[in-house]
DNA sequence: CACCCTTTGAAGCTC
DNA sequence: GAGCTTCAAAGGGTG
């Protein structure tokens, strides 16, 4: 996959892949069909960093960072007081969220693909397995997307919902002084109309009452079921609790067994804010389950290398909304832990397989390492990691985009292409997977319709 | 049972 | 500032 600077732009994030449409010489048809351009859609992403980091005030940034000095005393009463919670409700019941209380309300334009320019209206997508127990209530629905669910009142969807300003978010759980309540107006979920947010939208899921179960169309029913859910346990989605495996998915599950509990109450640690998804994961979040039925596959690997694909195979508008959504998530996630790092989290991870490939032959570290070792171009040609190293190291040369890994893990000493001579994936027609995948993925498995790439 | 795999994007870190 | 690293979700697979 090309990694070819166009000097345009930044954005809409897999900038490779739309450079290389138009270095590879390739016909994006969806390019050109849509109203969005290459450049409207780096315009439109730009246009989003700077609308959060300005909209929201004079100098967004600057009144981060003062609340960061404002908060930062707070940070660690902010964390007790999450410890406390966290003991109050159920003594261990402090739930594992992986999303925030984000409303996926069906989007009018988006059943299953283009979505209309006229429409502002964004999604968001945020659900599935550590869910807010309140959910439990609600029916699950896979359609996100479609017009009119049938849990939903039409209506809502077309006018949103105003949320009562009254409730206070921060009544319902922790929240730094301030910090949605901070929110101003121009960035307010309330004042944004292009976010449908019912009644239920943001805060009422934190209420002591239940919410309108009309609005969750982004929970899982895996959670809203599951068992041990807690009535009234409302922290915030993004809030793990310091369980000792904290990228697992299954918070929820986990943290209601006793043991844990016990453990939890021995062993009191600050709940961990877990990162705000980005346009990718709340994309993968929202059409993983699709994946699943249309392929019938399990193995998460396989299904994120076919949302991968299909990821590319989006046009600029559905890409944008999933930006629009990761811009909000960050928005928001920014309002309500204004002095939470992406560092925070660092380590929490064990280092992996990466350590193993630092003597990896088949390892050229960095592109320009990597393009010496290959005899590319310097300036022109891309090659190395794809930004990330694992096993996804891919090379490029006339136009191909392959793994210096054959099949049999032996390296391979200079790059290769395709198998099929296919083109990048990201305008890919269905086609074998990369033969460095340990993963095959059935491709087959939908048959001949052609899903399942 | 901890970690791997696999994806893209955001953010932090290093040089 | 470029390049690299880590983490975010997911759940079957692996050692």
């Amino acid at each position: 996959m090309p990694q070819l600077s166009s000097g345009g732009g930044d954005d809409l994030g897999a900038n490779d892949e739309m450079i290389s449409f138009k270095d590879e010489g390739e016909q994006d048809e969806k390019i050109q069909e849509n109203a969005f351009t290459e450049r409207d859609l780096a315009d439109l992403k730009s246009s989003l960093v700077n609308e959060s980091e300005t909209n929201q005030s004079p100098n967004a940034a600057a009144v981060r960072r003062e609340q960061q000095n404002e908060h930062r005393g707070y940070q660690e009463k902010h964390r007790e007081h999450l410890d406390g919670v966290s003991k109050h409700q159920d003594g261990g019941m402090y739930k594992a969220y992986t999303g925030y209380p984000f409303l996926m309300l069906p989007d009018p334009y988006i059943p299953n693909g283009s979505v209309s320019p006229s429409s502002n209206k964004v999604s968001v997508v945020q659900q599935s397995h550590g869910m807010h127990p309140l959910t439990s209530l609600l029916p699950y629905s896979n359609d996100h997307f479609n017009p009119s669910p049938p849990h939903l009142p039409t209506d809502m969807s077309q006018k949103g919902v105003q949320r009562p300003q009254s409730q206070d978010i921060s009544g319902f759980y922790p929240l730094p002084p301030g910090a949605v309540g901070q929110m101003p107006p121009s960035m307010g979920w309330q004042s944004q109309p292009v976010y449908p947010l019912s009644s239920c939208g943001f805060r009422q899921p934190y209420s002591s009452s239940l919410p309108n179960s009309s609005s969750y169309p982004r929970f899982s029913h895996s959670l809203m079921l599951g068992p041990g859910m807690h009535p009234t346990g409302i922290p915030h989605p993004a809030i793990v609790p310091p369980s000792g495996k904290q990228d697992h998915h299954d918070h929820y599950d986990r943290n209601i067994k006793p043991h844990q509990e016990t453990k939890r109450e021995k062993e009191p640690k600050k709940p961990v804010i877990k990162k705000p998804l980005n346009a990718f994961m709340l994309y993968m979040k929202e059409m993983r389950a699709k994946v699943i039925a249309e392929c019938t596959l399990k193995e998460s690997a396989a299904i994120n290398q076919i949302l991968g694909r299909r990821w590319h195979a989006l046009t600029r508008e559905e890409q944008a909304k999933y930006y629009e959504l990761a811009r909000k998530e960050r928005q928001l996630h920014m309002q309500l832990y204004p002095s939470w790092s992406a560092r925070d989290n660092y380590g929490k991870k064990k280092r992996r397989k990466r350590e193993k490939q630092q003597d990896s032959t088949t390892d050229p570290g960095s592109p320009k390492k990597c393009r010496a070792r290959f005899g590319l171009n310097q300036q022109t040609d891309w090659c190395g990691p794809c930004r990330r190293k694992k096993k996804c190291i891919r090379y490029l040369q006339g136009g191909r985009c392959s793994s210096p890994t054959s099949s049999d893990g032996s390296p391979i000493d200079s790059p290769v292409s395709l198998v099929d001579g296919a083109p990048p994936r990201h305008l890919s027609p269905p086609r074998s997977p990369s033969p460095a995948s340990p993963l095959h993925i059935p491709l087959n498995n939908k048959g001949a319709d052609g899903q399942c790439y």
